[in-house]
RNA sequence: GCGGUUGUGGCGAAGGGGUUAACGCACCGGAUUGUGGCUCCGGCACUCGUGGGUUCGAUUCCCAUCAGCCGCCCCA
C-alpha cells in the first residue's frame, strides 16, 4: 500500500457518510425549533486566537495545537475547538451591533483538530456540533442551552445520558477557592500522586477529578467550591437549578467537575454517557459559561454560554443502538437487465421510476438473472422489474413483489406515464 | 507525550524458519440459454503492514518504522 490516511484521521465511507447526515438533520431540526442560526467559519485561524482564547497553560495550546507557519510566514493553527472562532467571527463582523436581535444563538458543525493520541471516540481530527449564546447572562440560557444539548441527545434514542453540572464562580470566587485547595491539599503534598503533584501547581482544581484512588480519598475532605460562591453567582446557579428543574431536566451537581479550557466561569455542565463502550472519553458533550472572553478577543463586553459535542462519539453510541439506521438503503425497485440490447430501455424504466419518487437501482454489469435477483434481494428490494428482449417487443415487463413472489405483468407506457398500479 | 498489545486475500481468521499460505464469509462462474433466499461443483493472496538484518532459506527470528486497539495524560 503505498499511501495510508493520517495517523488519528478516518474515512467516512459512503455507507457511513449517509448515517452523518441523517444524525445532523435531525440535530439541525431540532436547532432549528431553538432558533439557533447556522455559521460556518475558517478551520485555521491565527495561532494567537487560540493562545489567547482557549488558554496559554490550557493542555489543548500547551501540546495538542497543530500549528503552522504558511508561506507569508504567519503562525496559523488548525482550531482544536469551535468557541475561539465563533468568538472572533462575532467581534470581527461587530455581530454585537444593535440592529442584531438579542441574545444572538448560533451552532456549527465542523471538524477540529487536536494532535493527541488517537483512541475509541478520540481522533486528531474529530467532529463536533458546537453551540454558542452571545449577550445575556440570564440564567434561562444556562438552562437552555443545556436543555436543547439534552434534549438533542435524547431525540437520537441515547440512554445512560446523565447532565452533570457545577458551579466555577466569578473569577474572584474561583481564586479564593484556587487558594484555599492549595492551602488544604498543601500538606498532603507526598501522599499525591505524581500526576496530582504536577497539578498543584498548573491548574490546583484537576486535582479533584483525578482518578487515582489515593488522591480521591484525600480529595473527598477537600473544600467545595460550591461554599466559595459570590452571592451573585450563588444566585444564578441556584436559578439555573430551578429552570432544569421546571423542565423536568434530570442533573446532577458535580462540585469537582472542572473542564479544560481556561475560559468558563460560573455554570459548566458535561452530558455523559454511563455505558462503558467509549472508554475513557464518556463525555459526548461539554460546555458552560464564558463571559469574558468577547472582550479578551477584542469586543465590548458580552456575556456567552456554550458547549461543543463530539460527533464521532455520538455516532458510536448510536451504532450500539439497535437498528437506528436499518432501512437506510431499502430499495423500492430493482431492474434486472438481460441482454445488451435492454440497456436502453432499462434506464428508461429506471428513470421513471425514479421520477415517480421510487428509489430505484438497476443491473449495470451484465450479470445473470439469478445473480441479479440475489442483489435485489440483498439490497433489499421490494420489486424487481425483468427487462429482457421479449419485453422490448410485447411493450410489457415482468413486476415481481420480492416477498411474495408475485408476479404481474406491467405496460411499459402505464410506467412512463406514471400510472403504475400497485396492486 | 508515556505504557501495553496487534498488523496474514474485500472481511473474519489458522499457521510458526524450508516453500502448493488452512478454513469461514463475501464475491464471480457453472449445475439451472431469462427469475432470488437451499444444495452441489469450480474460481478467487507471485504473498503474510513497510524497510533493513540474521540465515543456504523467513510470513515465521531480530531491529527500526508506520498504522490499529487499550490504559494514562487530557478532552468532544
Amino acid at each position: 500500500m503505498k499511501y495510508q490516511k493520517i495517523r488519528g484521521t478516518a474515512d467516512i465511507l459512503p455507507n457511513e457518510g449517509e448515517k452523518w447526515s441523517l444524525i445532523e438533520n435531525k440535530l439541525k431540526e431540532i436547532l432549528m425549533h431553538y432558533y439557533y442560526q447556522e455559521a460556518r467559519l475558517p478551520i485555521f485561524e491565527q495561532f494567537e486566537l487560540f493562545a489567547r482564547g482557549v488558554g496559554e497553560t490550557s493542555d489543548i495550546v500547551s501540546k495538542e495545537m497543530y500549528d503552522f507557519y504558511d508561506k507569508g510566514e504567519r503562525h496559523l493553527a488548525l482550531r482544536p475547538e469551535g468557541t475561539a472562532g465563533m468568538v472572533r467571527a462575532y467581534v470581527e463582523n461587530k455581530l454585537y451591533g444593535p440592529e442584531h436581535h438579542k441574545p444572538q444563538k448560533y451552532f456549527y458543525i465542523g471538524p477540529m483538530f487536536r494532535f493527541e493520541r488517537p483512541q475509541n471516540g478520540r481522533m486528531r481530527q474529530f467532529h463536533q456540533l458546537g453551540v454558542e449564546v452571545f449577550g445575556s447572562k440570564n440564567a434561562a440560557v444556562d438552562a437552555e442551552v443545556m436543555t436543547l444539548a439534552y434534549v438533542m441527545c435524547q431525540s437520537l434514542g441515547l440512554k445512560d445520558l446523565k447532565l452533570y453540572i457545577n458551579s466555577l464562580g466569578s473569577n474572584e470566587d474561583r481564586i479564593q477557592y484556587r487558594q484555599a485547595l492549595i492551602d488544604f491539599l498543601t500538606p498532603h503534598f507526598a501522599e499525591l500522586s505524581k500526576d496530582s503533584q504536577e497539578r498543584l501547581h498548573k491548574n490546583p482544581l484537576r486535582v479533584l477529578d483525578s482518578k487515582d484512588p489515593q488522591d480521591q480519598k484525600i480529595v473527598a475532605a477537600a473544600p467545595n467550591i460550591l461554599d466559595y460562591l459570590s452571592e451573585e453567582s450563588a444566585q444564578h446557579f441556584g436559578q439555573v437549578q430551578e429552570i432544569l428543574q421546571a423542565l423536568n431536566i434530570p442533573y446532577e451537581i458535580v462540585p469537582s467537575m472542572v473542564r479544560g479550557l481556561d475560559y468558563y466561569n460560573d455554570t459548566i455542565f458535561e452530558l455523559v454517557t454511563t455505558c462503558d463502550i467509549l472508554g475513557a472519553g464518556s463525555t459526548i458533550c461539554g460546555g458552560g459559561r464564558y463571559d469574558q472572553l468577547v472582550e479578551e478577543v477584542g469586543g465590548p463586553e458580552t456575556p456567552a454560554f456554550g458547549f461543543a459535542m463530539g460527533l464521532e462519539r455520538l455516532m458510536i453510541l448510536l451504532d450500539e443502538a439497535d437498528d437506528y439506521f436499518a432501512n437506510l438503503h431499502k430499495l423500492d425497485a430493482y431492474v434486472i437487465t438481460i441482454g445488451q440490447a435492454v440497456n436502453a430501455e432499462a434506464a428508461k424504466v429506471t428513470k421513471a421510476l425514479r421520477d415517480s419518487g421510487w428509489k430505484v437501482e438497476r443491473e449495470f454489469i451484465g450479470r445473470k438473472p439469478g445473480s441479479q435477483f440475489k442483489s435485489a434481494d440483498k439490497l433489499n428490494a421490494s420489486y424487481v422489474f425483468t427487462m429482457g428482449e421479449n419485453e422490448l417487443e410485447t411493450g410489457i415487463v415482468n413486476m415481481k413483489h420480492l416477498e411474495t413472489g408475485h408476479e404481474v405483468p406491467v405496460k411499459l407506457e402505464d410506467i412512463y406515464n406514471f400510472k403504475l398500479n400497485l396492486n
